[in-house]
DNA sequence: TCGAACCATCACATGGATGTGAAGGTCAAT
DNA sequence: ATTGACCTTCACATCCATGTGATGGTTCGA
């Protein structure tokens, strides 16, 4: 598929698909024109990047996550030096650090809109800032 | 305590501190010769702010979230209009997705860590990026 | 009283993910 | 042959969280 279609089904602006291929986050094949050529798997790797992307990670390091992913596990299999096995752990840490932050502070927010919708208020109405 | 502590005890720039002052998510008293002074609960409002951000939100959204967590609950508590409400639906809809997906991908790299090192490298090298 | 270690404000720089638009090629339908 | 909807590259702009440094005030101990 091209560019056009590619930017519809992931929901995700043109510009954006060439900059993460500029990242070497995906990769497109050319038509004799010019044009990008995507495959059908790209869809699923797009929208997999967005998902990253949002949750925080840098394309440098999602360009390094990503090979150790998809299904085919070993399809793109990078030689895992120790150095790079070293930056996945960390990041498994840092990851492992916001998801516990984020869920901390999404039940908080849970916690406190359940509150308001049951009319049930917080108790106290101390202050209310400018 | 002055910038210079808070700053230690959150490992957070000074800079830092005065920008999220600046973006109204902290608020500081000053001294009779202009120097910020901060009280203790400022320490964990920041350990939580850095939270936030690393987890991926904007200032704009943590500066509305905030009021809503901290133990003492109403402490400030701003009128929850409901456009207010919606924007902290909306954000809890996104933290959702958001740790899905982060859970999603940290479980991945955790098996495939797990993996390599079992000495129980993926079946196939099929092709290695230049 | 001098220097070191704080603090202040201001302002400009940077990096990463985006937006936006110009200038132009391709192609299908009219 | 022209129009309109695609596509290309290039380049500059924007937002946000940060870095960095200039310039100067305050406080304290040697």
């Amino acid at each position: 598929m091209r560019i056009g279609e590619l930017s519809a089904r992931t929901n995700t602006p043109r510009r954006l698909l060439r900059y993460y291929e500029e990242q070497r986050l995906i990769v497109a094949s050319r038509s004799p024109n010019g044009y990008r050529e995507y495959d059908e798997p790209t869809v699923d790797r797009v929208l997999q990047i967005r998902g990253l992307l949002d949750a925080g990670l840098p394309t440098r390091i999602i360009k390094q996550i990503l090979p150790c992913l998809g299904k085919p596990r070993a399809l793109y299999f990078p030689d895992a030096t120790p150095e790079m096995i070293a930056t996945l752990e960390h990041e498994l840490d840092r990851m492992t650090t916001r998801i516990t932050c984020l869920t901390h502070n999404r039940d908080a927010i849970a916690e406190y809109l359940d509150a308001v919708r049951d009319g049930n208020p917080p108790d106290v109405l101390v202050e209310a800032p400018a």
